[in-house]
DNA sequence: GCTTGACCTTGTAGTTGCTACAAGGTGCAT
DNA sequence: ATGCACCTTGTAGCAACTACAAGGTCAAGC
């Protein structure tokens, strides 16, 4: 399959595709008579392994480990499950930082009362120093 | 006031200053004879409402239409609240994706029944496709 | 047979918002 | 006079792509 094929397959640009090739993510496909890259039915898994970790929020970084933690059938679970949990708690508190900004936000929203700028309490509490 | 009283004065690196001036979103200042930037308590302020703005979560061309606005004290307060709304709407979708990203997280994280890689469930389930 | 168009190739540069040097100049205390 | 903290400009790096540019390949249609 050619890259415009698995790019469809997968929802991926045929740029990101090579990117990763680039970048080592993704093994280097074969190649045809005109050298264009031929992907086999690994490459769709692998790829498709890749972008499932990215869309989970992983690191290019997090994905390389996992992929060579799926490499490895005999090792425990625990590397794969530390890094899930790690990849967690950063989601957890990437919400927990936004929550505080969505409060800030409506309380910046409410505090407009004014109708010009020059009496905007938005703008007012912008020049506040933060905290 | 040199550029390292500033940067301590609001919590922003130097390199950060000299920065935000080249993409001009802070005025240059002043120079001393021996060519130092020389702020002043204007650059004070405005620095000030531009980290502000910034640690709210404002992208920079946001921050330019701010500042922009920020200086037409007649306008109506109309196009701020419009962009405070919209980074507001952005917020709060951050923290629905990030909702779902954590759900999807913790499920992995409860599905490994194995204990080793070659059955692990998360590692299989990486592997399929998303949604 | 020749053109059109969709696809592919490599290589390079742009995106966002900084951050980190490198190489040198200045200011003040000891 | 020497050390050290601070300042200057300019350039390159980060993450994870994305967007060209300039050209090669292939099947279809006339
Ligand atoms: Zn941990
Ligand atoms: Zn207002
Ligand atoms: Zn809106
Ligand atoms: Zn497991």
């Amino acid at each position: 399959m050619r890259i415009g094929e698995l790019a469809k397959a997968t929802g991926t640009k045929a740029e990101t595709i090579r990117y990763y090739e680039r970048e080592g993510i993704l093994p280097a496909a074969d190649r045809t008579d005109s050298n264009y890259r031929d992907y086999s039915d690994n490459h769709l898994a692998a790829l498709t392994f890749v972008r499932r970790a990215r869309q989970l929020g992983f690191s290019m970084a997090q994905v390389r480990e996992l992929l060579a933690l799926s490499d490895s059938a005999d090792k425990p679970c625990q590397e794969v499950d530390e890094l899930v949990r790690e990849q967690l708690e950063e989601v957890e508190q990437k919400i927990v930082d936004l929550s505080s900004l969505r409060n800030e936000l409506r309380l910046l929203l409410r505090s407009c009362e004014a109708n010009r700028i020059g009496e905007c309490r938005i703008v007012e509490s912008l020049a506040l120093p933060f905290k």
